[in-house]
DNA sequence: TTGAAAGCGCTAACAC
DNA sequence: GTGTTAGCGCTTTCAA
């Protein structure tokens, strides 16, 4: 490959010259200019990042680590970061943990092994010397991966880090759910029944305190007994069904999409008509939900929003546009947005 | 950061010395490799792929270039690409074009717009020194998008290069629309209505062909009638059923899961019993696909093989394990997996 | 078994 | 305006 070297040559000028005029810092005579860049055009020169990289100490690389880019989260929060990054002169590079294809929803049990999939990813990326790091997360918890002396900028996206360094960018659960409760309480539901994942889990908390909240504010008392803790499946939304249909509610709220499917199989198998003799509500508007039927009325996540977000942290700090933060860790959280569709009657 | 020469210091050994020892190149005493690793472990040493890439004049990087990471046939190839890489010790690098976000499904009309596009984001891994680059399409086509003398290997993923240097890995859309059409003959149906996209699409052109192969392996003549050629959405699945229904199919063979999609709004807008009354066959198995009501039966895309192949093919490039072909383009085509699901009677 | 020296391609400091 | 020099961190001769 041609070198700025041979550039200079060609033209009879030095390599700083060279470097002068692409990147346009001393100024240089207009002939010289025009000649270099011909030059440049007529070799094909290619500036080589490598080098540069290596003298400037900046590589205006970021990295992506991502627990699982299988996770439907993932794509759109990694092509929102990437939108930004490019705009900005920033390359990404992608490393993938997999942890879900790994173990399933079981992995965060055990520190250890997850620390050793994510040390020798953060190792690398160290190697790499990326200007800063994005660590996407398949789902909310407080996440403990960097160590406090980490040499660049990072990011914690979709879950919270337990550091005041590193900022979270996350989903308002707790508003979202409201929202969506307070549109089954407007047409008149009362009885709710609220299908959860597992009790411990942060995006089933906090959604059952929106939903709580909305219970509150249309002056509609709370009966715990109209709460399923589940999986986060399927099957799990048909279980949650079929065990709180004991206690007769008109609407159920699953609070993904997929568990939602699962009620919309329990209730076809008993023939009740949705979106008329019941109502239900979701959470995540995956591709699936428009093709309910009926479709879902769901709350979509605001997944650019967050990449976009995580992006511009990131990057500003990059920069060191960014007094050092000593207090609380910055933790901002973005709303889903409301797709209505005829699931609730 | 702590670097080879600090190492080298801290022992009283040579550079050269330390990147033996971590190279595990020329041999060294015990105890000089002892000290060494001790030192490494001590400072937190990281080698610096950076200085390292520009030595060696390769970087161990893989560069996807990808159309749309948002199309769903995207993120499981590319998480099979970096699953195959990382095993084999390279690092990968998404760029994406974002083409269908930008203009829909009509870009590749203008080759100008198309290359204004890609060519920078070519520039830019040629720049970053990158050791192969895997092209991701968004759909089949032929795509010349590689200068000739590119300085790396290439592989072109879901489409076909124009180049006899640069294999081609795709999906067998012949094969895999025959055999789904089989099945829909083997329960008897015989007049199947045929869902496309446009006439000039290849994936629409040669899941025709699998159809019209499955029909004359069964014996059952070919009626042009029973085929509708429109766009790739849900809409013109609808259209395509409420056209074809003049000619009385007693099944429909959508060539996406969205199509059929649009196949069950107008059969259900119909009240017409999709599994009992009449079958649809759909294509993809996209995740919507399990949740249609009843689930569809459809076609799985060989996307993680293909990931896995093009990198294999890259990465054997890469280290010169490929005598350079002359001849015909080297084209990989992998079949489809049928899921059977309960559309069709 | 170990070390000295050179150089990958680039930019920054400084001199002219 | 332009050139000289040094050096980013590493590996690779080649010599000891």
């Amino acid at each position: 490959m041609v070198t700025i070297k041979e550039i200079a040559d060609r033209c009879g000028v030095s390599p700083t010259t060279v470097s002068n005029v692409i990147n346009g810092k001393a100024k240089t005579s207009r002939e010289t200019q025009e000649k270099i860049l011909a030059a440049i055009e007529e070799t094909g020169y290619k500036p080589n990042y490598v080098a540069k990289g290596l003298r400037m100490q900046r590589t205006r690389i970021i990295a992506i680590i991502a627990e699982d880019i299988a996770q439907f989260t993932s794509p759109p929060v990694i092509e929102s970061i990437m939108e930004y990054s490019e705009e900005h002169d920033y390359r990404v590079t992608v490393r993938n943990l997999r942890l879900y294809a790994r173990w399933g929803d079981t992995w965060y049990d055990s520190e250890e092994a997850y620390h050793s999939i994510v040390d020798p990813v953060l190792q690398d990326v160290l190697s790499a010397r990326v200007d800063g790091v994005i660590y996407l997360a398949g789902h909310a918890r407080i996440i403990r991966c960097f160590d406090e002396m980490l040499p660049f900028p990072a990011v914690m996206c979709y879950a919270f880090s337990d550091s005041a360094k590193v900022p979270s960018v996350v989903i308002d659960d707790e508003k979202s759910a409201c929202e969506i409760v307070s549109l089954l309480l407007n047409k008149g539901h009362e009885r709710i029944g609220f299908i959860g994942g597992k009790q411990e889990n942060i995006h089933t908390q906090q959604r059952l305190i929106g939903y709580q909240r909305a219970l509150f504010e249309h002056g509609v008392p709370f009966d715990p007994d109209l709460v399923y803790y589940g999986e986060w499946t399927r099957e799990s939304g048909w279980l949650g069904a079929e065990t709180l249909s004991a206690r007769k509610p008109s609407a159920f709220f699953a609070i993904s999409d997929k568990m939602a499917g699962g009620v919309y199989d329990y209730l076809n198998s008993r023939k009740i008509r949705i979106g008329r003799e019941i109502s239900v509500a979701g959470f995540d508007d995956e591709s699936i939900a428009a093709y309910f039927n009926p479709p879902l009325t769901t709350t979509a996540l605001p997944l650019s929003e967050i990449g976009q977000c995580a992006a511009e942290l990131l990057i500003d700090r990059i920069e060191g546009e960014q007094e050092e933060n000593t207090g609380e860790p910055d933790v901002r959280r973005f709303p889903c947005h409301l797709v209505k569709r005829s699931s609730i009657g």
